[in-house]
DNA sequence: GGTGATTAAATTGTCTGACAGTTTAACCAT
DNA sequence: ATGGTTAAACTGTCAGACAATTTAATCACC
């Protein structure tokens, strides 16, 4: 018990590890260079096809970033949530989540999220916030809607209240879940002025508790919120 | 506006996401053997080395294995949430993330896991906790506690729960959550066993609400027992 | 007829060497 | 100073070779 299977350690991941260590040890800093390929194939008395496997799986982790041409190579980058994004997409996609399941997560999320916001946005933010939802008041008062501009705007408030509120391990789920969720948008979501309208009216509900600073209520506006489209979408479905 | 940066394309990319479609489209099911490297080669017509680019960025993305030997090749794995919690992991360890950050998101969803599994576990998943609990309960008795197993047992229930309760994005959230907070678990918390009682107690509540079938209280005593753990380490900091 | 050892084949893992493409910095002309 | 040109330092890609690993088939033996 406690053994794990032998498995035959491949060249690359040895560079993997070691570059990574490398980079938590502080020895390489956000924006430094790491030595250039050959020079890691000298170091490492390996190959260069190698090496740039190894640089491969550190790109996709987002650990380097790789730039061509002199003063190029492999450059340290600074973390971001990309690769969580990225990682959670493949679950979704990979349809090992459901639509309802996918809504649940993003319920509690955007409550939580609308919550701190309430409780931690800086002038600067609750101004942005301000200028979003004047722009989607803009698009909602118009005849005929925009519904693809309303939704990109619709999203951007949704971004900003993350950037607010949110710690960066719920904006990441929140980023991935916004770009999975298109996928279901577009397919049970059609236009709707119906819709659009209650859309509104949710979502002003969302801005007014969070400009109050009333985290119990902006909690539970923005669930509210959540829980229209999840009815929409199932409805339609 | 709206246009992003033209970066020239690296071949492998095309690659990844040929074959990262074909898969989502289900023209390979898992299980399913990708053609190996010199046919992959050939039917894009490039050349190995660039086909082992894109598999190592795929095997990072956690779509497919590689096996050796004859018969082997190129495997779709099933969807996993390993990439999610490496990704985590390494904004945590880049520090982008704040032990309160961490501590705040991992107390949402513990919470929402509880409620859950108060209200979904079915006979066999009770019955699992309710044997975790005793040998919890079975460790803690015994003089000098074995501080490691307690742990492991934890992390055993924690785990349980996640399963009755949680859908698969909260899941994997948590477990990458748990990986990486044994940091600073090790650094912050050693034994005590002042905090393994109160520890046993809390946990003892979460049990309780989960077993009377008590989403909300389930939900108050996974917080609270998560904030124990968040209070204890910020004090011993 | 089964069973264990041997061999062959398929496939990845690695190395070498080469050349094309890209970007920066230095140099040069105006 | 300004603009263009060139050289150098890199990555991106290719081709060909051989070693290591695993499976399947074959063969010898009881």
């Amino acid at each position: 018990m406690g053994f794990t299977k032998m498995v035959p350690r491949k060249g690359y991941q040895h560079l993997v590890e070691e570059i990574q260590s490398a980079v938590f040890n502080g020895e390489y800093q956000e924006g430094d260079r790491l030595p250039p390929e050959m020079k890691l194939a000298e170091i490492f008395s390996t190959s260069r096809g190698t090496v740039r496997e190894a640089l491969r799986v550190l790109e996709q982790k987002g650990l380097v970033e790789i730039r061509t041409g002199v003063r190029g190579g492999p450059v340290v980058k600074g973390a971001n949530a990309e690769a969580v994004s990225d990682s959670i997409g493949m679950l979704i996609r990979h349809q090992k989540v459901s639509l309802a399941e996918l809504c649940e997560f993003r319920e509690l999320l955007e409550g939580q999220v609308a919550a701190g916001a309430a409780q931690k946005a800086d002038e600067d933010q609750r101004a942005e916030l301000g200028e979003i939802m004047d722009g989607i008041r803009e698009l909602a008062r118009g005849e005929e809607t925009d519904w693809e501009a309303f939704n990109a705007q619709d999203a951007l408030f949704h971004r900003a209240l993350a950037r607010a509120g949110g710690n960066l391990l719920i904006q990441a789920n929140l980023d991935s879940l916004h770009e999975n969720i298109q996928t279901y948008f577009s397919r049970y979501l059609p236009f709707d002025p119906d819709h659009l309208g209650a859309n509104l009216i949710s979502l002003e509900a969302v801005y007014r508790a969070v400009m109050d600073r009333d985290a119990d209520r902006a909690r539970e506006s923005a669930r509210d919120h959540i829980r229209l489209f999840t009815r929409r979408m199932e409805a339609n479905r």
